[in-house]
DNA sequence: GCAAATTTTGAAAGCGCTTGCAGAACTTAG
DNA sequence: CTAAGTTCTGCAAGCGCTTTCAAAATTTGC
């Protein structure tokens, strides 16, 4: 492979080089760039067309420095790659672009090292806000950070001025779900959950007792495995759970991998869902509508955090007053899952 | 909600702050900062006690514009949510932050239009470089695009001094595919492919159609069948593939998400893989080792692609001439397929 | 111990754009 | 037609950092 890595790319246009051109000072083209003041209509005309005859492009980063912000949003997320976070990703960057700002998207991988590493980066490049979504870092300095930058988290609630906290009740979705199965006529329900020391994952669980409890179902402690919101985590929980007896008749998984893990485990066993088992669902990724069989699972819509996060964040930086309001969770009820008659 | 938008984060430490304090010139705080010059002993330590004392932070805009140079690279996808491109963005991330460049990823979405958009975003930005995760865009304009920046290109070749292209044998891969199913004893073998105006998609079916001639077997174009790349466009094809007769053995879907699709579709009408119908993927996404049963499917490492294309980039934006290596694409044998004996 | 060679340093000129200020160019009123 | 108002517009001073150039401080060589 052979090439020239230094070719000089062509001449940059400068504001200057427009300005001359089109016979006004620069101000008056910033003005005009700008609309920061009224300009008489035949120099608009000239220096337009001077823009576009040299193709001008202001530089960003003068007009940050200029102007003292960038125009830009740090995004961290902790696994760019999860099929969780992706979408709501996707919903940050088109809100956020189509506003004008640019995201900086970049990961923790759950590592409170990391995290830090990346907000330090962040800060470092200006940004002028940044939105978690989900943080493994400590509420106290999360509100610590806050005075540095606004604040948007999703996931968590952590109350301070100059952070908005947005989350769906994790508590309240898993009780909705295992409500469904205890409907369903389950009595005897399992439950894969998450890592052990994230808070939603605790939460979660806490729906489930919740709802056991509501029935006057009693708590079954080895009914609850512990998984990683992984696939293999899910695998692996099943697979203790039959182990130990299987002597229950659905499972409720915390998140949707873990489900899918579950299945498989199930699969390999000549084990059938929802014949033998039923299996709920959380997260409603788009892949869960096509698991064999489709899972029935928690709805929320993550798109949607995407795009009130990133509304929240435009607001607050334009200092305005930022409303959240998202939808509630509802269960999408799929083939997973079967009524029990016995 | 209540909350004060405008309270003025803490004041900002800038460089000549430091070179007061520490009672040098900021020239000198400079050069200590970047290692461009020496200095005395005695000057660097009491400026870094300074930065240390003020926490200072050097303001990546302002360097930017006295070095003219961002160090950023853009990085396009067509959809950042999905699996598939999730782990090579990963990857790239990763690498670049690694070498001290910030990633500033947009999305595509697989239109022309919206491709340019974010280009030109991104060259206004002042990135040194665009690493373009697959493009839409006409060779041409690609051309026309590298002189003004870099380019890394990955899943299409465009020859060209500043544009390295990075991709897999999408032809010999697919062949592969297809050659291990004859290899099992199938003759009668379905194809399902990706969107027809692509590329990639375009190179996998040759790749089907030429391991078949390679081995004499006759194509039957009613066994070809166009799906999208996702699961949804796999499900319908295999409908199709079934309502037109199902005379056939397997089928090779031209990505992982059609071959969920295509199990879906399957396992509604109780049809078992690979008992009734082996399957074979392409692209070996994480979830492939999880559906049920697990997919046999053609691996590379899109994780190795997303590393080798920001190593490529940070190689040339430096000035070096990158080496590109690709491991070769290899099978990953699971269980959707068996050997047919008849 | 002094001139010459070297190494350190600071002053100042940018990088490309924004913006406060004040003079220039027009309008309006008398 | 002139004075007072308005409305444009350019000058110049930044934004925070890099970098050239030349002066200042050290070191070296005899």
């Amino acid at each position: 492979m052979r090439l020239k890595p230094n070719t000089q790319p062509e001449p940059i246009v400068t504001l200057e080089m427009v300005a001359k051109e089109a016979g006004v000072s620069s101000s008056t083209v910033s003005r005009i760039l700008n609309g920061t003041a009224r300009v008489r209509e035949s120099k608009t005309r000239a220096v337009q067309t001077a823009i576009a005859k040299l193709q001008f492009l202001p530089n960003p980063v003068a007009q940050s420095l200029a102007r003292g912000k960038s125009k830009s949003i740090g995004v961290v997320t902790q696994a760019i790659a999860s099929p969780f976070y992706a979408e709501a990703l996707a919903a940050v960057e088109a809100s956020l672009l189509g506003a004008n700002y640019l995201p900086l998207f970049v990961s923790g991988h759950w590592r409170e090292a990391d995290e830090r590493r990346c907000i330090d980066h962040l800060l470092s490049r200006r940004v002028e806000g940044i939105i978690l979504l989900t943080s493994c870092l400590p509420d106290q300095e999360l509100v610590m950070l806050s005075r540095r930058v606004p604040l948007i988290l999703t996931g968590r609630q952590v109350k301070t001025e100059r952070i908005v906290s947005m989350d769906y009740d994790n508590t309240h979705s898993a009780q909705l779900a295992t409500d469904y199965l205890i409907g369903q006529g389950h009595r005897r329900i399992a439950f894969i959950s998450g890592p052990e020391h994230r808070a939603d994952a605790l939460q979660r669980l806490n729906g489930y007792k919740a709802a056991l409890a509501a029935r006057k179902i009693p708590f079954v402690a080895k009914w609850v495995v512990a998984g990683d919101y992984y696939d293999a985590g899910g695998y692996a929980a099943m697979n203790r759970l039959l182990d130990a007896g299987g002597d229950f008749t659905a499972v409720f998984a915390a998140n949707d991998q873990s489900a899918y893990g579950a299945l498989l485990a199930l699969y390999k066993r000549g084990l059938m869902v929802p014949r033998d088992f039923s299996l709920v669902g959380f997260d409603d990724l788009p892949t869960s509508a096509f698991t064999i069989p489709p899972l029935t699972t928690v709805h929320r819509s993550i798109d949607e955090v995407g795009h009130a996060a990133a509304k929240a964040m435009i607001d607050l930086v334009e200092g305005r007053i930022p409303v959240i309001k998202l939808s509630s969770v509802t269960l999408a009820i799929r083939e997973s899952t079967r009524p029990l008659h016995d």
